[in-house]
DNA sequence: CTGTTTATTTGATCTGGCGCAAAGAAACCG
DNA sequence: CGGTTTCTTTGCGCCAGATCAAATAAACAG
């Protein structure tokens, strides 16, 4: 499970270097690991750390003045998070909270610009991963602001099937254990509205929900909600 | 009105760089003006040009697929926008919009990467303004995730005014022609609900709306339910 | 196996704020 | 200046979805 530079090769952060340049980043970071529940930092620490997951998941949240908690992105191995870590006097906006037994590459902020100094080239991708940010957000603002909820509890279970999704006989299972309280975090509504919304999807053959569980049973039926297609039902599901 | 490298110097992207940079950034830019009501690029273009604002108002709006829009920000004299046009193979996900008589400093996505070349400092600067807009827009996501209309919009006008407002003897007018509608797709909300709101709040003594016309009369007031202190009403309002 | 904790469902109730309609009111234009 | 356009206000009805309460149900600890 040690990491190589393959494995770097595979983050967006470091597309595009030559090879001595992914050695020398390997050999800039340390590893560490985190079990379940352990924190990798706290919002408004100083940003001075930049992480790449290797293994297990962690969650990105924010919490608000009066303790209302939204849950902004969900790590899988292979992302680069804390990007911001790289900018002088910045702090994070979010915490990082390992869902399972984690690990990750670390780098402090003072062997990324060492890296950049050596490999501009560096500089322009961590742009661009900031730039893909940007325009989540973005989006993610106006979905927010427009759309209503089945919508964006549709588009939020999507996400999560395209970064931790695992096929199986029954359908797309998301491979990670998720409530519905954080369901609800990620799509700006309750766990109550959640648990009716999934229900009804599950008689209509689009999902089976259990504890913790999720299976996409028929993945376009999602895709028509969060496009707003016109049909919905699952041909032949039992009404 | 001929912008300086004083006014360079002034923008963030530029903190920090040597004269001679500041020198070759002015000369390496164009100046354009734009018409009130004219685009200077649309939502989804390739983007391939960097902006700063020299004067006037660009409103960056983003649209639903059902033609619902949302005001992103605002921008005002000083003000760098598009910043994602530094990377390669993107597109806006904004589009701008000239909200009066306007005029811009803009930089061809070739530009700005020679300068970059030449002044590497410019690439972490452009990483930094990417890492205060990430961190705004998942501010303002948790806001509109959890939190009331009446809350958000009184964040929504103090923000105004923090960068385009005008200490006059009534108290702090946004010096903007800005609409309900305009707010309310800058709260998320609508622009009956921001028209009753601004009624209510003008009763309590808190602001002075007339058309397209917002002064602040009792600015903590403001402060105060945005960040939800308990007192609310102006001393001495008028019930 | 049993008690406890944590997650989920579901009914009942309530309400913030949306959407419509219609009537001002201010600005704009020929 | 008179007609038109644009912006704003306000009453009214309504409903998506929040909130509350309580009953399961699944996992877990000892």
């Amino acid at each position: 499970m040690t990491p190589d530079t393959a494995f770097l090769a595979s983050i967006s952060l470091f597309h595009g270097l030559p090879p001595q340049a992914l050695a020398a980043a390997l050999a800039a970071a340390r590893e560490a690991r985190y079990e379940e529940d352990s924190f990798l930092f706290y919002q408004d620490d100083p940003a001075d750390r930049v992480f790449a997951l290797v293994s297990g998941r962690v969650k990105l949240t924010q919490l608000s003045g009066d303790g209302q908690q939204v849950i902004m992105r969900v790590i899988t191995p292979g992302l680069l998070f804390a990007a911001i870590g790289i900018v002088a006097g910045a702090t994070y906006p979010v915490s990082a909270e390992a869902a399972e037994e984690s690990g990750a590459l670390i780098w402090t902020q003072a062997a990324m610009r060492a890296l950049i100094e050596q490999y501009p080239r560096l500089a322009l991708n961590a742009l661009a991963v900031m730039g893909v940010q940007v325009r989540e957000f973005q989006d993610r603002y106006r979905e927010l602001a427009t759309e209503r909820v089945e919508r964006r509890l549709a588009r939020a279970i999507l996400r999560l099937a395209s970064q931790a999704g695992r096929k199986t006989d029954e359908g797309v299972l998301l491979d990670l254990p998720i409530t519905r309280q954080d369901l609800a975090e990620m799509s700006g509504t309750t766990l109550y509205t959640v648990s009716r919304i999934l229900t009804q999807w599950e008689g209509q053959g689009l999902v089976h929900a259990t504890r913790e569980r999720i299976v996409i049973t028929f993945p376009h039926g999602l895709v028509s909600i969060a496009e707003d297609l016109p049909q919905r039902a699952r041909p032949n599901a039992v009404e």
